[in-house]
Parts: C-alpha cells; structure tokens; sequence
RNA sequence: GGGCCCGUAGCUCAGUUGGUCAGAGCACCCGGCUCAUACCCGGAGGGUCGUAGGUUCGAGUCCUACCGGGCCUACCA
C-alpha cells in the first residue's frame, strides 16, 4: 500500500482506572466515524486506540482491591472493550501500555534518546503527599484538592527529557503550519502558552522506591517511566517503530512509515498541551516527522433547559440513550448535533427532538413510505426508470452536490456540514413524493409515472443508507438488506460516488425485491421513562446526599465555587473587620541581609531577611520590576510572619514583605525598629 | 495578573477574507396531502446579531471599552 491511501487515526488511550464517559465515548465515536469512511473509500485505515494502565492511581487501586497490578488492569480493561463494542467501535488496534510490544517499543526509544543524550538526571523538590503518595502541583493545591498543612516538602532524583530545547522549533512549525493544530482557537492557545512561556524540561521517571508500577527505564533500574512518556509513545509504538527499526508493523502494512505520520489524531481539549507540548518535542526529539493533524474537540455541558439532578451532574448518561434509542441514535447525534472541535448544549430533550425529526420523521420515515408504497403498488421490486413525472433531473444535480460536500466535509472532521447536506436530499426526497402524488399515479394507474417515482425515491434511500455506513452502521444495514442489498454492494456504489461522478439515482438494480419491515427508527412521544427517573430521582436522595461531603465536585463546579469564594473574599475585603481579625496578621519588623534575583523568574527576588529569629527568614517577594537585589540589602522592611510558607517557581517563601503599589510595587513599607518588634 | 474563545429568532446552532448575512432546524400558528412512524409538503410570525462608542460609502463580520459565560496560563505571598 502506498502511503497516500493509507489513513492512521489515533484517539487517546484513556486511563483505564475509570468508567468510560461521554468524553471517551464522543472522541471515540468520531474517530471510529472517520476511520469507517476511508475504509468504505477504500483506504488502507489504521485505527488505534486503547487503555493507559501504568502508573500510581492503578497500583494503588489494585492494592485496594487485593490483586496484582496487572490482574487489575486486566479487569478494568473489560469495561473499556464492552463500551466500545456497545457504541460500535471498530477499531483496528487496542493498545494497551502493558502489551509486550507497547513496553519493549518505548523501551528501544528510552535506549535511542538516552544515547542521544537528551535525558539527564537531576533532583526534583517539590511538595509530597505521603498519604497519597504522590507530588502535588500548586494547581492540585489551589484547586483545593490537597492542603498545604497535610503536604511536606521533599526531593528525589529523577530523570529529565530536554524539552525545553524544541521550544523555538515547535513554535516555527506550528506558525507555518495552520492545519495543523485544529480547531484553530487550540492553535491560538498553543501559540500563546509556547509565546510568553519558556518550556522546562519534562520529568519522564519515577523511583521505584516510590512508585513501581511502570516501565523500567533500561539505563536505569532504580526508576520506571512516568506514565504520560509512556502513554504518549502509544501512537507511535503502535505503528511498529522502534527507535532501531527492528519493529514489526501491523499487518496489512509493510513498515511503520506507511502509516506514520498519523492523519488525525484526536484528543478532547483537556489534554491539548501534552499533545502540542509534551507528545511533539518528544517526536522531534527522536527525529520522526510531526503528525498531519491534531484536533482537539470541545464538551458537551448540560443545557438549562432540563435539571439533570443534583445526584446526575451534569453527566451524560451515554449507556442509558443507547438503551433507549439505540446506538444508531447516538452516533448520529453526537455528530450532527454541533461542529466537531466546539462546546455544546446537551439536554435529553435536545436529544429527542433531533432523533424524532431527522432520524424517524424524515429518513425513517422517507424510506418507510417509499417501500410501503412500492410493495402495495408495483408488487414490492426496484421498479424500472420510465417516464419523467417531477423534477428527477434537479435532484441529480442536488444528489451529486450532496455526495461532493459531504466527502469533502468529512475530511475536514465538519462532521455536522456532512450531515446537514445529506438531510437537504432527504428532506428532498420527501417532497419529491409530494409533488409526484404517487398516490394519484396509482389510482390513475399510470403505472410507467409510478414506477418512475418510487425508483427515484427508493434510489434516494439507497444513497442515503450507503453515505450513512460509517454513521449509523447498524440502521444502514437494515436499510440497505431492506432495499435488496448489502454492504460490499454498498461499498462499491460508495466508491463510485466519491469518485465524483455524477449522481445518477440509477444504482440499484431493478427487479430485485425489497423488504416491508418495521419502521426504522421509531418515534417517541416522549422522553423514555428510564430518563424521565434521572429527573425525578434527586428530590428522594437529595436530603441523603446533602452531609455527603464534597468529596466529587466536576472541575466545572470547583471552578463555580471557586468563584464564588473569591467574590466572597472581595467582598470581605470592603467589608469592616473587628480588630482581633486583624491581630491574626502578625507583623514584625525586619531588616534584609542578602538579596538575589529568582534562578528562574524575572520578577521575583529571593531575600533573606532577620526578624530577630535564630535564622533569618527567607523570602520570595514580586518586587524585582523596581528593585535590584543591591538596592534592597540593608533596608528595613515590614514582614508578614506567620504566613503559610510557599514554593514560589521552586524556592520556598516564608513569609511575605510589605510594599506599596495596587498592582505595580511603589516602595517597600518600613519602621525604623529592630528586626523582630512586633508591628501592630 | 496575562492570553484565547464565545454571547445571532423561545430552544439548539450556521453565518468564508466587511457589501441580499439577518439564516437553518426544532417549537408554535395557518393551509395542503394521505403512501407513511399523528408523518410529509407549503406558508406566516418571531432577532435594533451582549452593551456603548469608533473605522468605513457600507460591519454579527474590523478597532476600543464595558457586561456576561467558558477555557488556558501565571513570577500574589
């Protein structure tokens, strides 16, 4: 196979200590869509996705759970494969990061890069959770999901991948390259973090001590890699590539670059930077060319128009919609509802509507009428083209266009623009019969104008049926099966169609008899009662799950709360404070003995400061945009002792100095004191 | 604190480089048809395109400020 026929699209391999949600579930859906058309088109497609099963939360879990680590994930994995299998996944390649290939691959990369010399060890000081067992970053703390009192400060040594080295190359790529980070509102972030932040190197290891359940870095027993080096390396090692070109590609392809660099790959935009950042210096780093495209698609968020229940968040209870409406239903909505890359507004009402409207009122129902009518009247076979009876040759142009954008936009991931095309002909289809009057035809019985109008409408069918495979794959085959075909007959009108050559509406054969079966996608009246019971449920449980402490708040309500709580504080901040309020603060006053600027901040100097303590104090203050650290040695200054210490850009501050300035410093505060009286 | 994005009919969303761009679907109302899943077809109503300025012969479409929502990122100690 030539590279150009081939299509390699990856989804992220998701973690495989949780439940599969909405998020995996919609990534997935669309790359599985995307993989199936060029499939139908006859490319060669390779379509990988997976679980990432290394790491501290799978250990810990399977701790918990009295198994091996391994066994473990083995389980877990199980959910994993039944969701995809439920929402039709076809994929061509479950990885998993245990798999011996995955782990001997990233291996021989460990080995290519260290040779290189482009990891290097050094220590790590940071704030440790021991419970936990875990490094804690600022945001974890600001986020509140630890508290500084219940952290300590350690370091380890630890393995460093030179990221920081690719920063100008990658931002050069990506200014030259438009297409290449999608949609462009990703690129624009990328650019701007990549623009005014200069990249540190990435920590690629864990010490065994600590943490072993990894892959061992083979120059270095003590550690395994930390589970995002490793997890990233899926796309790549899934291909076959080892870094000394000894791997074994899947079959169907001759070596790892028929498939690589990757079309698409597709992540949900929580993770865009440590696709952009992380996953791309790390293929410049090995020299391997960048993928075509990423795209990062945006969430859907509940829409106001329904409470979903304090007990259901804002979930989406994906398995509960393929219950009811069938997994058909699903597919076609989440692709056809909004513009792959944005946010949307999800409500089960929403979702209703669109499925009544498109899915049962105008093709179930156009394909249901065709063949009702077909089989009543002209003895249920694909009748013969006759006479001209409306405006037949109109939609062979409509259907040629049709065929053409929905191609082209499906290229593009415009998965909705492919949809909303092919309705135009569907919706065209139902008219046709209107102004056909097949009805009249047959009690006239001018049997040469019938024939004609059903074949263009059963015709219309069979194009929509085929276009739709990769959507709604089960329905088209009963679709299709119910027309008097199948799929590889399907497959190739496909191929014929995207060809570009005009549509004829004449594909099927006539004479071969068609299938009265029941409705396609039956209506509903109203919302099933299964979802219904999502709403009704919190009025019982809510005064159950009120003492239940906040243990589970979505980054979406933290960020509320979070909000609110900074409000709150501003409006405390305005608000009069009695006078033991203040006494909390504790004031002394100081003198600064040394000063430098911050190793690895421009605005920011590190000083030491006596208080009249046995040790001076250290302290990191945002005074360096007026201050050098020569002016500021000798002066006396006015400390906030009692502060929490911080790690501010990696050294500690123990307090905080007093300066005048609302946003830009203006002077320090000084008391003509010794260091250690008390300000008050 | 810095940056990016969004705010268009009741609802969900389209609106390329400024010039029929004020749209689609749903919902609602009226009319038609009867093959069909109370469906389909036709038609009407409905928006000063978040607010206030500005550039321009002309701006949802560019600029500025503000309000509201989302996201990313900080060198506040």
């Amino acid at each position: 196979m030539s590279p150009e026929s081939t299509f390699y699209v990856t989804t992220p391999i998701y973690y495989v200590n949780g439940r599969p949600h909405i998020g995996h579930a919609y990534t997935t859906i669309a790359a599985d869509m995307a993989a199936r058309w060029h499939r139908l088109k006859g490319d060669n497609v390779f379509f990988l996705t997976g679980t990432d099963e290394h790491g501290q939360k799978v250990l810990e879990k399977a701790v918990e759970r009295g198994m091996s680590p391994q066994e473990h994930v083995d389980d877990m994995v199980q959910h994993w494969k039944a969701s995809f299998g439920k929402l039709e996944i076809q994929y061509d390649r479950f990885m998993r990061t245990t798999d011996a290939d995955h782990i001997a691959n990233v291996t021989s990369v460990l080995t290519h890069l260290h040779e290189k010399g482009l990891f290097y060890k050094a220590e790590y000081t940071g704030w440790y959770h021991v419970g936990d067992e875990i490094f804690v970053t600022e945001k974890d703390i600001e986020e509140g999901k630890y508290d500084r009192s219940e952290l300590s400060e350690i370091s380890e040594s630890n393995w460093w991948f030179k990221m920081s080295a690719y920063q100008q190359q990658l931002l050069d790529k990506i200014n030259s390259e438009p297409d290449f980070i999608q949609p462009e509102g990703r690129r624009n972030e990328v650019l701007g973090f990549l623009n005014t932040k200069t990249l540190t190197d990435l920590c690629i290891s864990r010490p065994k001590s600590r943490m072993s359940w990894g892959i061992e870095l083979p120059f270095d027993d003590e550690f395994v890699t930390y589970v995002w080096f490793d997890a990233l390396l899926n796309y790549l090692t899934g291909t076959g590539y080892t870094a000394d070109g000894t791997g074994t590609p899947p079959s169907g392809f001759d070596s790892w670059t028929d498939l690589w660099p990757a079309n698409f790959q597709i992540i949900g935009k929580d993770i865009l930077t440590t696709h952009a950042i992380y996953w791309m210096t790390m293929l410049m780093a090995l020299e391997v060319p960048l993928p075509k495209t990423l795209f990062a698609h945006g969430w859907w968020v509940s829409s106001d128009g329904q409470k979903m229940g304090k007990r259901h968040g804002n979930t989406i209870d994906i398995d509960l919609l393929v219950q009811e409406f069938g997994v058909d239903a699903v597919r076609y909505f989440f692709l056809r509802e909004i513009r792959f890359g944005n946010d949307g507004a999800f409500s089960y009402d929403g979702f209703m509507a669109r499925y009544n409207a498109d899915l049962a009122n105008d093709l179930g129902n156009l394909a249901h009428r065709a063949i009702s009518m077909t089989t009543n009247w002209l003895g249920g076979v694909v009748p013969e083209y006759e006479a001209a009876v409306a405006n037949e040759d109109e939609l062979k142009v409509l259907a040629t266009q049709v065929v053409k954008t929905y191609n082209e936009s499906i290229d593009a991931m415009r998965f909705d623009t492919a949809l909303e095309a092919l309705w135009e002909l569907v919706k065209a289809g139902n008219k046709y019969i209107d102004t056909s009057e097949p009805w009249k035809l047959n009690r006239e019985g001018d049997l040469a104008k019938l024939r004609t109008a059903k074949r263009v409408v059963l015709e219309i069918c069979y194009l929509a049926a085929t276009l739709l495979m990769p959507v709604i794959p089960n329905k088209s085959r009963e679709l299709l099966t119910n027309l008097g075909r199948n799929e590889f007959a399907a497959k190739d009108y496909l191929k014929l169609l995207v060809s570009g050559a005009p549509v004829g509406l004449d594909a099927l054969p006539a004479g071969i008899p068609l299938t009265y079966g029941d409705p396609l996608f039956p209506r509903h009246k109203e919302l099933p009662q299964a979802i219904q019971k999502l709403f009704e449920a919190p009025k019982v449980e809510e005064k159950a799950a009120e003492p239940e402490p906040e243990v589970k708040l979505s980054k979406r309500q933290r960020k509320e709360a979070e909000r609110a709580e900074r409000k709150a504080k501003e409006l405390a901040y305005q608000q009069p404070i009695d006078v033991d309020h203040f006494k909390h603060v504790q004031l002394r006053a100081g003198i600064i003995l040394s000063a430098e600027a911050h190793p690895n901040a421009d605005k920011l100097l590190v000083v030491q400061v006596d208080i009249g303590e046995d040790e001076p104090r250290q302290i990191v203050a945002g005074i360096a945009t007026k201050f050098s650290p020569d002016e500021v040695v000798g002066k006396k200054v006015v400390v906030v002792s009692n502060l929490q210490p911080a790690n501010l850009r990696g050294v500690e501050s123990q307090g905080m100095i007093l300066a005048a300035g609302a946003t830009d410093v203006v002077d320090l505060v000084s008391v003509d004191a010794e260091p250690g009286e008390v300000v008050r």
